[in-house]
DNA sequence: ACGAAATGCGAAAACGTTTTCGCTTTTATA
DNA sequence: TATAAAAGCGAAAACGTTTTCGCATTTCGT
């Protein structure tokens, strides 16, 4: 009902000229103290906002950051579009979330969709079909006008831009060998195809760990999942098939599936056969028996991305292009899957 | 690098004005075939996308959606945000997420933050805190901008505006009415404070359920938890101070605690007490024993609000004032929680 | 009391669109 | 061939800001 109140509405209202006004409001020397003071009263009383639209358009800035994700309703994402979502707010800035659902075409779209002025920068997640068919013109499209992008989690060397990721080798690593350590030797991998990168990079070190302790790892021991919807009976073969002690899984799901195959199974956790999974979220604290998880820390991801992409929209244009790889340290979070 | 083509920009560099590019864009008839397909065929070279800030202030919409929820690292809010975004998206809106964290100082900043000129309109489920106090200005205000508004699960009826619920009276009365059913009489809720309408609602139901069926419903039977963080000890004295046959839980959370709790102290699940869990989550898929839930549908409410909520924007001004109340049917998925 | 400096304010451009209106030039009509 | 209509294009306003510049009035110094 009530027009939303412009400055050329108080110009009216006050007799002055849309440029007292604007000035007035903000503290220009130039306008009499008397003047000033009655704007700002009236515009106080009116509950005068400026219209982020026309400062967008006038500032050539949106304050508003972009985050793409192939997935939401998924703990890891939602809390880094947590992490990200403050760290922006306190800066002033909002984010629009879009989702690619895994699927390459929807990555391109939403992404061409924000790039025409509805943010100043992206944070993102690369989708699966993406990484699979290694098409990365988009991105360059939306680099070359200018756009930054911070990527985090499933990223790509290809593109220039600062980067957010766990050191997944690494973390495969250290958690391969504390099952080691524990006594177990005989060790399964539960893992996603090669193309997204954190599978592959997972794989990589679990290999690793295991060729550093003298033991071979051979095929049978690793079960790579293309479609997380239908794991299920491909875990139970590959666990009845093969008398691990250990499991390392790529996420919580295919851990705590492993978890419920090896019980029906007959087996105890963590006695018989212990597990650790990465990705600490709420199937890992709930399940039976919880779960040692390697904890990727997205709220700090999150945060860091958003606080890395603010850091380079307000630096001076043509600072520095050099771009950062940040390694957010994870962290083992023992729990009753091992003993 | 290369700065964002403009129609000014293509104007000078083909020597016609702005207009005539403008309208070329637009296939207008007053533009030549000749002309338009010059004009046509180098936008398209150059891959011209209209800016969308400029057209937000030109057309005095934004195609934007504002969604405002409590929490994001949360199953139920996390699939309505999907679904909204995926209606969205189909008609051509994006949606900018804030989030309150149970917080009115926050709802409040952020609402009007997004009210100013940065979205047509609201999608949101209210903070713990604003049912509390019931201030509701903030969202009059909104209104009264003629921003509409569209409620989802924690609503309101002190404001005019569509809503999208589940009826949660029927809901946890026929969930209750299921447990009695199988045979269960001594039954327990464990729920929130009843400021939080869903909680209120839920243990309404409950009671109703109880009482039809001639049994009376003391206070010792219900829990109410402030607190979700701290729920675990609470949960566990309520188990062990009654000898429940049957437990309704307002979610998924206090669902599983309780179920472990239970089977801590040596309780058989279903076959000593069975327990029914509201929202449909992953805790309650891969819990042991998975728990029988009674679905939300997030997805399909998120979804609804975001059609409900174009509609009313694309909608001539004025058209009819009247404001509709969504009630979506729940549905009680069985597992192994219960017999 | 006269010129200079300071003070207070308004006009206009710019950001990138769309759209109305008006101006030329061409084409059709009588 | 004169005239009306149609075709093709450009100028300008509008959306709501900020900011530069210029103009008028007041204050000051001598």
């Amino acid at each position: 009902m009530a027009q939303k109140l412009t400055l050329k509405q108080i110009a009216k209202d006050l007799n002055v000229s849309i440029s007292t006004v604007s000035k007035a409001l903000r503290d220009s020397y130039e306008i009499s103290e008397e003047t000033r003071s009655k704007i700002k009263d009236y515009a106080k009383s009116k509950n005068y906002k400026p219209n982020s639209i026309a400062l967008s358009l006038k500032n050539q800035k949106t304050k508003k950051i972009g985050i793409v994700i192939p997935e939401i309703v998924h703990h890891f994402f939602a809390t880094v579009i947590s992490g990200a979502e403050r760290v922006a707010n306190e800066n002033g800035y909002q984010v629009i979330i879009t989702v690619s659902d895994e699927s390459f075409d929807k990555e391109v779209v939403n992404m061409e969709m924000l790039a025409n002025g509805s943010i100043d920068g992206f944070i993102m997640s690369l989708s699966k079909e993406t990484m699979d068919k290694h098409d990365l013109h988009h991105l360059r499209e939306v680099t070359n006008q200018g756009m930054p992008i911070v990527m985090f989690d499933r990223v790509t060397n290809d593109i220039a831009c600062d980067k957010i990721i766990i050191d997944d080798v690494a973390a495969a690593h250290s958690a391969t060998d504390f099952l080691m350590r524990k006594g177990r030797k005989n060790l399964g991998l539960v893992t996603t195809v090669d193309y997204v990168s954190v599978g592959r990079l997972r794989t990589q070190g679990f290999k690793q760990a295991l060729t550093e302790r003298g033991y071979e790892c051979e095929d049978h021991q690793i079960l790579k999942i293309e479609n997380a919807d239908a794991c299920e009976t491909k875990i139970e073969t590959f666990l009845a098939k093969n008398n691990f002690d250990g499991i390392l899984a790529v996420n919580e799901l295919f851990a705590v599936t492993a978890s419920k195959a090896l019980q029906k199974q007959g087996k105890a956790i963590p006695q018989d056969v212990a597990i650790v999974a990465f990705t600490d979220g709420m199937l890992s604290k709930y399940a039976s028996p919880t779960l040692t998880t390697i904890g990727q820390k997205g709220e700090e991801m999150g945060g860091i991305a958003a606080a890395k992409l603010i850091e380079r929209l307000e630096k001076k244009e043509g600072d520095s292009e050099s771009y950062e790889t940040v390694i957010v340290k994870t962290s083992l979070i023992e729990r009753e899957s091992t003993p």
